[in-house]
DNA sequence: TCAACTATGTTCGTCAGCGAACCCAATAAA
DNA sequence: TTTATTGGGTTCGCTGACGAACATAGTTGA
């Protein structure tokens, strides 16, 4: 259910068994905090998770969407320092979640499981390295669009439960500032939206306001696990 | 003289000894490209690297430093596939340059070195996030601040050889606004600057102005490799 | 059913940074 | 020396996003 999740090797998934759970995860549950260090990896199988840098102060923004192509908390791999990564659940739904102390004991075996978790390290990079970029030079419309399109492609839903207040923490930005942009998304019929949710009715028109980061990061998944268009 | 590659065990030092050259490198010397896959792995010994996302269409912006403490280029660990990655020597000096076959071998040994490595990357992910944190909410006055702090008490120089349009591309913004920054920073008395170059004069003005971004990375320094004050 | 809370809408002034179009000084090349 | 090139300095208008201060509508619960 997972596409990453089966691109591991039989053996080492059957290793896994007793280590790891099906979980149903509610919206806005909290699976990394700053400062926790991880217990646990996360292989969502119909739900999504936000990652977020979140300074001591509150602050935060969205680094990356990790939906069914990927896994969350790989920090678990490397080292038990903690660091200013929070992550909750964007989209509810099932996920795997299995305990860091296997998923390192597989990483040490070295092999295909090694190589797979190496290539989604360098997954990781790359959206984070996207994000910088993305903020830097995009505007926060294009950000929407693209953040919106991801969560339609990685989750195959086209409606999702978030407030603006959500959407707004996601992009770093303020809550007015996404009803403007929602407000104008709703006037070209491409999404909408009630209260507590945010429906997209037309996915071209999101395609075609969203950042070049959309095809970015598609590029990279496709380029570095050599899955999905 | 690198302090990341000191803490290398004696024998993975020994067993790269052949596999590996220090090098003279020049400012502005590229060592890194989008497309093109990295052979090596750079151990800046004085000098410093900008590590860039660079785009297809050329526009960059600079994601992290790396200097002493460092290593340039382990993304050669993470598979054979490319990215957008782009790095450059910013101030010059010598580094040491290792074959990134040696590298991943001694990765594969498991042990402290891959423990070391780990961490390093650990470093990484945190230096990108960190990256789109300060580009979405930091003003550029901090942002160059903090970049030209890092670069004072990452070679223990203060006279650096840049020039305004190099600046801009670090920032990812235009030279006219770096012009206009330097200015301030020249009125105020922190910095001096003269053709091709900028040198800081007195590192607590630096300091003042630097956003926040410039504590959070020595922190995150210190609390994965557990390395400087 | 009235109050408290949560979430959505809207408005107005302000400003950092962009884009473009310049000029001038220093250096390198002829 | 003269010219060409590279880098520094400045100006003006524009706009996306911020900050703050609101108004309104659903929702929960006492």
């Amino acid at each position: 259910m997972n596409l990453l999740l089966d691109r591991f090797p039989k053996d080492a998934q059957e290793r896994w068994h007793d280590h790891s759970q099906v979980l149903d995860l509610d919206v806005g549950a909290v699976v990394a905090a700053p400062g926790a260090p991880m217990e646990h990896v996360y292989f969502p199988m119909n739900c999504m998770f936000v990652v977020q840098n979140q300074m001591p102060n509150g602050k935060a923004l969205g680094v990356a969407l990790v939906g069914r192509e990927g896994v969350l908390g790989l920090q678990a791999l490397l080292g038990t320092a903690s660091d200013n990564t929070r992550a909750a659940v964007l989209v509810a739904g099932r996920a795997l979640r299995l305990s860091a102390g296997a998923l390192r004991n597989e990483f040490e075996r070295g092999g295909a499981a090694q190589q797979l978790l190496l290539a989604y390290l360098h997954i990781a990079l790359t959206h984070f390295a996207q994000a910088a970029f993305c903020n830097r030079f995009h505007s926060l419309e294009g950000q929407l669009c693209m953040r919106l399109l991801q969560m339609v492609d990685m989750t195959d839903r086209s409606d999702f439960q978030l407030t603006q207040a959500e959407v707004a923490e996601l992009l770093g930005t303020r809550r007015e500032t996404v009803n403007q942009l929602l407000g104008e998304l709703k006037d070209a019929g491409i999404v909408a939206s009630h209260r507590n949710g945010v429906a997209v009715t037309e996915r071209n028109g999101l395609w075609r306001r969203a950042c070049e980061c959309h095809g970015v990061l598609k590029d990279a998944q496709h380029r570095l696990l050599g899955q999905r268009h």
